[in-house]
DNA sequence: CTGTGTGCAAAGGGTTTGCAAGTAC
DNA sequence: GTACTTGCAAACCCTTTGCACACAG
């Protein structure tokens, strides 16, 4: 756990360097598949605030360096973005698979993804959610 | 709005045809996109109880004429099945659109998805998720 | 007649907001 | 020093539940 990498990783999307941000940032970069609210909460070392830890999530995502989630147990996860993501927009063309028994959402490559709209349907951004048992569950 | 069809629809996969249930599938029998709880409502010639509402929501998914949908606003939202839903499982492997201006859902047809899952992951099934603008807002 | 469904009110659970006090730079 | 963050509590919003009453088959 570098804390002065952590830091600069901040400053450069403009984010000030404060205590939760640096330990919610560390997670971000340890757990390879989405992080929920509960999740964070439970692995940082110390409790946080919960508005706190919202609005370092909202942060992370006006600063491109997280995606949010929606679970279909309507509970928002946050796993970090893939390297085309901006300030300005989440490009997160990527899958998502959701575990049916532990609920863990894990990000994925996607293949090409090519689609016949109705009409006058445009299409900005394809999102693939993949249901199934993960490697933990199986 | 034929009446005794929807009754008659009902008691196939064993619903008891009363006042709001035949209410509800009319409305599903009438729009091409998903349905929140709010829509729902609102399209409702009188108002219905919150609670029946979800609950007949809940039957109609149990008996596999409608399926969930989950929305990025963290609201529900409610769509026919395809034929090939069955009571015990829906197989409702196709592709919902999401408006980002009115925030409606629409189920459209899917390609087939083939996907390299990490080792150990099984799919059971996959939705695709597309993001845009409808052809209401265009 | 009997098991199901309804209506009301209240609870649940995740997320957001207002505001005074604290802190990074 | 000043604008940005935090912490606490309360508010929000969608959805679910408990319970007494009503109704379809």
């Amino acid at each position: 756990m570098n804390l002065e990498k952590l830091r600069i990783d901040l400053q450069k999307v403009g984010l000030k360097g404060t205590k939760t941000r640096l330990a919610v940032l560390h997670l971000f970069r340890s757990f390879e598949f989405a992080l929920s609210y509960q999740d964070i909460q439970e692995k940082l070392a110390e409790k946080e605030d919960k508005a706190t830890i919202y609005r370092t999530l909202k942060s992370f995502i006006g600063a491109g360096i997280i995606h949010e989630i929606i679970g279909k147990d309507r509970v928002l996860r946050y796993a970090s973005c893939a390297s085309e993501c901006t300030t300005q927009e989440h490009k997160d063309s990527h899958a998502h698979f959701h575990c049916e028994k532990c609920s863990s959402i894990y990000c994925i490559k996607t293949p090409k993804i090519e689609l016949e709209l109705p009409l006058n349907f445009s299409a900005r951004n394809y999102v693939l959610n993949v249901e199934g048992v993960c490697q933990k569950c199986a």
